[in-house]
RNA sequence: GGUUCCGUAGCUCAGCUGGAUAGAGCAACUGCCUUCUAAGCAGUAGGUCAUUGGUUCGAAUCCAAUCGGAAUCACCA
C-alpha cells in the first residue's frame, strides 16, 4: 500500500504535467508486474495514448522517462512492452518497507477500533436431532475464519449461533427414544450424546417407513399412509404436549438436548472453534410470533381466511410468504425474525453476516425484506454469506439416506492419517507422547481446514471419501511444514540483528518481500469479500516461494554476515506471516514436524 | 415453468472490478537427500477457458443467445 501510493502519486503528477490530465491517485490502475517481465509495478497506458494521440509505446516511453527523471529516489528504471510500462524500483525502497513495516509484530493486522459498532457473524446453527457432518464443518470453519479475518481487518466481531432445538424433527428422536430406548444414555452405552440422539432419529424414520408400507399393503393410498401412520400421529401429539409445557416431555427434551450439546461441544473443541453467544430457537420463537402480530397490527402483514399470517412481497419481485400457521404456531422464518431483533437489541451491531448454505438464498432474501418492511433501520446491514454445498461423487449428502460424512469420524481419520504419515517419515524422534498427539492433531486438522477453506466459498465443492485428503502439494501440511522448516533454521541461528546496511537482493529475496508486502491488502480483500480462500491461496503462494528460495539460497551457510543476517530476518517475517495467515484460517502451525 | 448460481488440463481448484505467452496441486513420466527438515525442489507431458455471436486497441473475465448441471420457488428446518 505504502509503496503503491507513492508511485500512484508520482504517476498522477506525471500525467498532469505531460497531458494536463488531473486524476485522483486512487483511480490510477497499477498492477504487479508479471514474473516474466522485468519490473515491480506496471502501468497500462492504452487509455493515455488516446489522449496523447501517439502509439502506446511512445506514450509509455514518455511517461516512463518523466517518472524516472522526477522520482530518481523511487524508480530505478523502466521498460516498455507494447502498451505496458514496467517500473523497476530501487532495492532500497523495498528494504525500507521491510525494515519499517514488515518486521512489526502485528504486521498485517489492524487494531480493533473499540468505539465502532461490532459485526455479528452467525454460523454453525445445528439441529439438535443428529450429529454434525462434513457440510457443518465447512460452515463452521468458514464462519470462524471469516470472523477472524474481519476482526483482523479492524472491526470487533461477535460469533453467534442459533440452535434449532425445537420442532417436530426434534420430537422424532425423542419419541423413538421413548419407545425403543430402554433408558440408555451416553454413559451407559459409551456413545457420544449427539450420535446417540441421531441413532433414534434414524430409528424413527425407519419405523415410520415400515408403518407406511404396512398401511399401503392394507389398501391405503400413499398420502393417507403418510398422514395416518400411528408413529406420525404420536409425534404430532408430542409436539403439542411440548408446546403445552407437559412436564414429562419437557424433561425428556432437556435431557436429550443436553446429550447433544455435550457432543457438539466436543466436536467444536476438536475443530478449535468457539462462540461468543449461542441462541436457542426455543427462546426466540415466541418473540418472533409477537413481532408478526405487531406487523399484523400495523398492516404490514395480513391474514387469510384460515387465520394464517402472510406478507406480500410481489412488489419486490418475490412471492407471498406465510409467516405463521393458521393455528398460531410458528415457522422457521418466524424464529429468524425474533432472533435478529434480539441480537440487535443486545449487540447494537452495524452488520450481521449469516453464514448459511446457498440452498437458503431465497429464505434470506425474504427475511431481509420483511425486516425492512417492519422498518428496522439496521435491516440494511444484514448479509447472507451464501456458500456452496459439499457434494459427494454420488451427489448431495442426505442425512436420512445415510450418505453423510460424519464430522467426528472425519476428524478422527484426519488425525490418524497425520499420525501414520508422520511415523512413516520418521519424524517423531525426540518428541514426547503429548507433543506427538498435539502434532497429529495440528497436522490432521490443518489438512482438513485448508482443504475446505482454499476453495471459493460461493462454489460448491466435491469431496471424495475414498481419496484421503492430501498432505502434499497445495495443502495445509505443506504450509505447516514450510513454517517448521523456517523455525528449525531460526533455532540453529545466532541472535538476530536488525537489518541496517544497504544491500541488493537476489530475485528470490525480492519476490518474498513483494509477497510479504501484499499481505495487508490480502486481509482486507478477504474481509471485504468474506473469502478465507483468498488468504489460503496467498499463504500457499508464499510458502511455495519460500521453498524455492530455500533451495537456491543458503541461509545459515551464507558466509557474508550481512546477507546471512538479512536472510534470517526475512525468513522470520515469512514464518510470522505464514503463522498469522494460518491462524486466520483457524489452523495452527507447528514448531517442528 | 419463474428466479438464482455454476461450466477453465484426466481429477480437484486458482485466475474473473477487461490487459502481456491461461496458472497450481493431484495422478503419469525424469532428475535431485555424505550440504540449513525430500510433507521439499527442478523438469517433461497435459487446454477449442461449454458453444455461438456482440462490445473493445485488447475478452477466460463484460453483454446476449444456446447447450449442459445444480439450488430454490413448502403452513419442513
Amino acid at each position: 500500500m505504502i509503496i503503491e501510493q507513492q508511485i500512484k502519486a508520482a504517476i498522477t503528477e506525471a500525467l498532469k504535467q505531460l497531458f494536463s490530465l488531473s486524476l485522483d491517485p486512487n483511480d490510477v490502475l497499477l498492477q504487479k508486474t508479471k514474473k516474466e517481465f522485468k519490473g515491480d509495478f506496471t502501468l497500462v497506458v492504452f487509455s493515455f495514448s488516446k489522449i496523447d494521440k501517439q502509439s502506446p509505446e511512445q506514450t509509455a516511453q514518455k511517461i516512463g522517462l518523466h517518472l524516472t527523471q522526477h522520482n530518481s529516489n523511487l524508480i530505478k528504471s523502466f521498460n516498455v512492452v507494447k502498451g505496458f510500462l514496467n517500473l523497476e524500483l530501487h532495492d532500497a525502497v523495498w528494504l525500507h518497507f521491510f525494515c519499517e513495516y514488515a518486521v512489526q509484530p502485528q504486521y498485517g493486522i489492524r487494531p480493533v477500533i473499540i468505539n465502532l459498532p461490532p459485526i455479528l457473524v452467525e454460523f454453525a446453527s445445528p439441529n439438535t436431532n443428529k450429529p454434525l457432518h462434513l457440510g457443518h464443518i465447512r460452515n463452521i470453519l468458514l464462519g470462524y475464519s471469516i470472523s477472524k479475518i474481519i476482526e483482523a481487518n479492524g472491526t470487533k466481531v461477535y460469533k453467534v449461533s442459533i440452535t434449532n432445538d425445537r420442532g417436530i424433527h426434534i420430537c422424532k428422536s425423542m419419541l423413538a427414544y421413548q419407545l425403543f430406548g430402554h433408558g440408555e444414555s451416553p454413559e451407559s452405552c459409551s456413545v457420544k450424546g449427539d450420535h446417540l440422539v441421531g441413532k433414534y432419529y434414524v430409528i424413527f424414520d425407519k419405523k415410520y417407513k415400515e408403518e407406511i408400507a404396512e398401511l399401503i399393503a392394507s389398501g391405503n393410498t400413499k398420502e393417507e399412509a403418510e398422514k395416518n401412520a400411528p408413529i406420525m400421529l404420536q409425534v404430532q401429539e408430542m409436539l403439542r404436549q411440548w408446546e403445552a409445557g407437559n412436564a414429562e416431555v419437557i424433561a425428556l427434551w432437556k435431557t436429550m438436548n443436553s446429550w447433544v450439546y455435550q457432543g457438539f461441544d466436543e466436536t467444536y473443541k476438536s475443530l478449535g472453534v468457539s462462540f461468543d453467544k449461542v441462541y436457542y430457537e426455543s427462546e426466540t420463537y415466541l418473540l418472533g410470533k409477537q413481532k408478526v402480530e405487531d406487523g399484523l397490527q400495523k398492516e404490514v402483514f395480513y391474514k387469510k381466511e384460515d387465520n394464517s399470517v402472510w406478507v406480500d412481497l410481489t412488489d419486490q419481485g418475490l412471492d407471498e410468504k406465510v409467516l405463521m400457521r393458521g393455528d398460531g404456531t410458528s415457522l422457521y422464518i418466524t424464529q429468524d425474525i425474533g432472533t435478529s431483533i434480539t441480537r440487535h437489541e443486545e449487540f447494537n451491531f452495524d452488520k450481521m453476516i449469516y453464514v448459511v448454505g446457498n440452498e437458503q438464498d431465497y429464505h434470506f432474501k425474504v427475511l431481509f425484506k420483511i425486516l425492512e418492511k417492519l422498518k428496522f433501520s439496521w435491516a440494511s446491514g444484514l448479509y447472507h454469506c451464501s456458500y456452496g454445498m459439499v457434494e459427494l461423487p454420488e451427489g448431495k449428502m442426505k442425512s436420512r439416506e445415510g450418505t453423510v460424512v460424519d464430522a467426528d469420524d472425519l476428524i478422527t481419520e484426519m488425525i490418524q492419517n497425520a499420525r501414520q504419515t508422520t511415523e512413516e517419515l520418521g519424524k517423531t524422534e525426540g518428541l514426547t507422547e503429548v507433543e506427538k498427539e498435539t502434532l497429529y492433531h495440528t497436522v490432521g486438522l490443518g489438512a482438513l481446514k485448508y482443504f475446505l477453506l482454499k476453495v471459493d466459498p460461493k462454489k460448491k465443492m466435491l469431496f471424495n471419501p475414498k481419496e484421503s485428503i492430501d498432505f502434499q502439494g497445495n495443502t495445509g501440511p505443506f504450509i505447516q511444514y514450510t513454517h517448521a522448516r523456517i523455525k528449525s533454521i531460526l533455532r540453529k541461528s545466532e541472535n538476530l540483528v536488525r537489518v541496517q546496511k544497504e544491500l541488493t537482493f537476489s530475485s528470490k529475496e525480492k519476490e518474498l518481500i513483494r509477497l510479504i508486502y501484499d499481505f495487508p491488502q490480502i486481509i482486507s480483500d478477504a474481509a471485504n469479500t468474506y473469502s478465507p480462500a483468498i488468504v489460503a491461496n496467498y499463504v500457499y503462494e508464499l510458502a511455495k516461494e519460500f521453498n524455492q528460495f530455500y533451495h537456491e539460497c543458503p541461509i545459515l551457510k551464507e558466509t557474508d554476515v550481512t546477507i546471512r543476517n538479512f536472510r534470517l530476518n526475512l525468513i522470520q517475517v515469512v514464518a510470522h506471516v505464514i503463522q498469522t495467515s494460518m491462524n486466520l484460517l483457524g489452523a495452527q502451525v507447528p514448531e517442528r514436524m
